[in-house]
DNA sequence: AACACGGGGCG
DNA sequence: CGCCCAGTGTT
């Protein structure tokens, strides 16, 4: 359900807004009449299969990477009615390498729908757009707003962050809960007299004052009411919910013994934990049976001939953010130290402690193996 | 509510 | 590498 049009007047007149939300808006279209200078092909027309192009193609998409394609798709179609009879093939091949190609089908159905259904003329009707394919509630709303000026607040990733870092709200963007929250209050702050120029305020905004990552705090106009700004946690701010588990890691950690010492390395590579130790690592990329043979073959193709497997312990595993790492740990006692271990670290039992490593490691060391090696008081945990 | 869908830019 | 981008459709 998109949010009841907006009623923010920008004038003292609104009853209900509080004054912060009044403040929110009048600068922010401040800075956008004064210093906001990004210009782009769509902005400014108010042509309804321009603006609906534009917005289908800058789906998750930033400009600098869609802007071509809009030129080009442009410049085959110019009309509704080019596109709606053109062949699926070719429309694809125009469409290619942007990524996200259902949106290329979804258009193609849309320009048909709008020909056959609305005589050519896309429906000045937010509820009506959003019956259309590939257009959801971002987009009726941008394209009510920018070609119909009707009064419907665009709710799109900067959006939801400028909101909730002005008003420190630290409920998930991603969840039921916060979209609603924050279309609520994006209805709120509209501008009703003309909501297309405080959407393409507000986006613009997000895009080069308040950005995700490295944001300008410094030039902000808004930094005087900016809550997140005035409790410093700018950085975390917008919540998100989801962290996508993208992978399972399944390491299996050889910790090699030889006289006393054990044998570590440090990670170096562009990946997780780096400059933090960990043992001989071998990383698989599914699930792997280590049985007791399994670990023999491998040891002996390593052309380690002269060894004891003391212990292999159970699953160990540890939440990243995007991670999930499973890792076996397998304690091998050496007579000798082989060829390929001859350039690794070999550090004394005792003084294991006094290196970093990742957590599931020091689990293990904590309580994983058998025979404590750190005295009968254990480890501190 | 969770997931699939793509490719690119940036630190 | 991790995060994010003018989100939407499906299950």
């Amino acid at each position: 359900m998109q949010e009841a049009p907006g009623t923010n007047k920008s004038s003292a007149r609104g009853s209900k807004t509080i004054p912060n939300e009044l403040y929110f808006t009048r600068k922010l279209l401040e800075w956008h009449h004064r210093d906001n200078r990004r210009e782009m092909p769509w902005k400014g027309i108010h042509d309804p299969y321009k603006i609906w192009l534009s917005e289908i193609i800058l789906q998750q998409t930033r400009v600098s990477q869609g802007l071509s394609y809009y030129l080009r798709l442009l410049a085959a179609y110019p009309s509704i009615e080019k596109l709606a009879t053109a062949s699926d093939a070719e429309v694809m091949k125009l469409w290619e390498g942007l990524g996200y190609y259902t949106r290329c089908r979804n258009m193609l159905r849309t320009a048909r729908i709008v020909m056959t259904n609305y005589k050519g003329q896309f429906p000045a009707s937010f509820e009506k757009l959003l019956e259309l394919p590939g257009i959801g509630p971002y987009t009726a709303a941008a394209i009510a707003s920018f070609a119909f000026r009707l009064p419907y607040a665009v709710v799109d990733g900067n959006v939801s962050r400028v909101l909730s870092r002005f008003f420190g709200i630290e409920t998930p963007i991603d969840t039921t809960n916060g979209k609603q929250l924050f279309a609520q209050l994006a209805g709120r702050l509209l501008d009703s007299r003309e909501p297309g120029v405080y959407n393409q305020a507000i986006m613009d905004f997000g895009a080069t004052v308040c950005m995700p990552q490295q944001p300008i705090c410094g030039l902000c106009p808004l930094g005087k009411k900016c809550t997140a700004r005035q409790n410093g946690v700018v950085h975390r701010l917008p919540v998100k919910e989801k962290a996508v588990m993208k992978k399972i890691r399944w390491l299996a950690y050889f910790v090699f013994e030889y006289q006393g010492k054990w044998c570590v390395q440090e990670r170096t590579d562009k990946d997780i934990w780096q400059n933090l130790f960990e043992f001989y690592a071998v990383e698989t990329e599914g699930a792997m049976e280590w049985t007791q043979p399994v670990i023999v073959e491998w040891l002996q193709q390593q052309g380690i001939r002269r060894f004891q497997l003391n212990h292999i312990s159970a699953l160990y595993t540890q939440l990243l953010t995007h991670r999930e790492i499973r890792a076996v740990f397998i304690r091998v006692k050496l007579s000798g130290i082989p060829h390929f271990l001859k350039n690794h670290r070999w550090i004394a039992v005792q003084k294991m402690k006094t290196l970093p490593f990742p957590r599931v490691i020091n689990r293990w060391l904590d309580e994983g193996f058998e025979q404590p090696i750190w005295g009968k008081a254990g480890p501190a945990k």
